[in-house]
DNA sequence: CCCATTAATTATCATTTGATAACTAAATGG
DNA sequence: CCATTTAGTTATCAAATGATAATTAATGGG
């Protein structure tokens, strides 16, 4: 197959995968924090413990705006800093009760959305699903450094 | 399997997908647009052409909003307006022709990115990705209404 | 023909986000 | 030890984005 229609086809595949996941967390997001703050509260949930810097590199936000929105995060009592005996520098952060709390009830609304998407699918046709999902992971959208 | 691992695996997938389309698109929008014009253009080079309801719907951002960027692009003769004869409320917009090269110009580049990530990929591969890319486009990240 | 709806515009405001400079403190490596 | 690098903070500013209200104009259904 042409390279022109592969492309394309890639971007149209990416274009939905956008698409469905703003479906799947739209209005998951409580109204005090800023999307920013969410998104960084995710990284964590999933991550955790993580650094400034980890959060800096990962989400492409600068360390003065991490360190920043972290600080909101930490007066709003959603997450919490640790130092690290080995390197007074660095500060470990892990999402607080109430943090995590919040993650795994928004976690669970989306799964939930998640699961009504796929709940039509056989057991075959998830057993596709799932090796497709490896297909790609490997041989596409693998992270290289 | 376990569907919580199900779950897992999608939302692991999906941050992938979303690091690596920035990975491809990163350093590519012209310094004298803004990221959400840049996504504008972008929706309205694959779409065109297209109302401004249409693009307001589809990039979730308000009537507005979308108007007022849309008259920032077409100032900077990026795109422009057609009346619809055969309802003169609506508007069709598509990119001019410096916006389409402009346009033009970067899906190369970022087209030039994505073969260099699959270069090492087989013919079988490459069939391979493409079923994965189908299965997963028509029963995970389909669109509904 | 009127009323409700749709499409788009303009103006305005608040908030969020991004960018930069200047700083402290700790580690690391010759 | 001293210089450099790393980790994080604070302050400040500008720009981008989001939200809302009020308006115009055209359409479409009873």
């Amino acid at each position: 197959m042409d390279q022109e229609v592969f492309f394309q086809k890639f971007v149209t595949f990416a274009t939905s995968v956008h698409e469905v996941t703003y479906e799947l967390t739209k209005d998951i997001k409580p109204n005090d924090i800023t999307p920013v703050q969410y998104s960084i509260l995710e990284y964590i949930a999933v991550s955790q413990p993580v650094t400034l810097s980890q959060i800096s590199d990962c989400k492409h936000i600068s360390m003065p705006n991490t360190s920043r929105e972290l600080k909101k995060l930490t007066e709003k009592n959603l997450c919490e800093k640790f130092d690290v005996a080995e390197d007074r520098r660095k500060q470990l952060i892990r999402l607080s009760e109430v943090g995590q709390a919040m993650m795994n009830e928004a976690f669970h609304r989306i799964g939930g959305r998640f699961l009504d998407r796929i709940k039509d699918a056989s057991a075959e046709e998830l057993e596709e699903i799932q090796r497709a999902l490896d297909v790609l992971q490997s041989k596409v959208f693998y992270g290289d450094k």
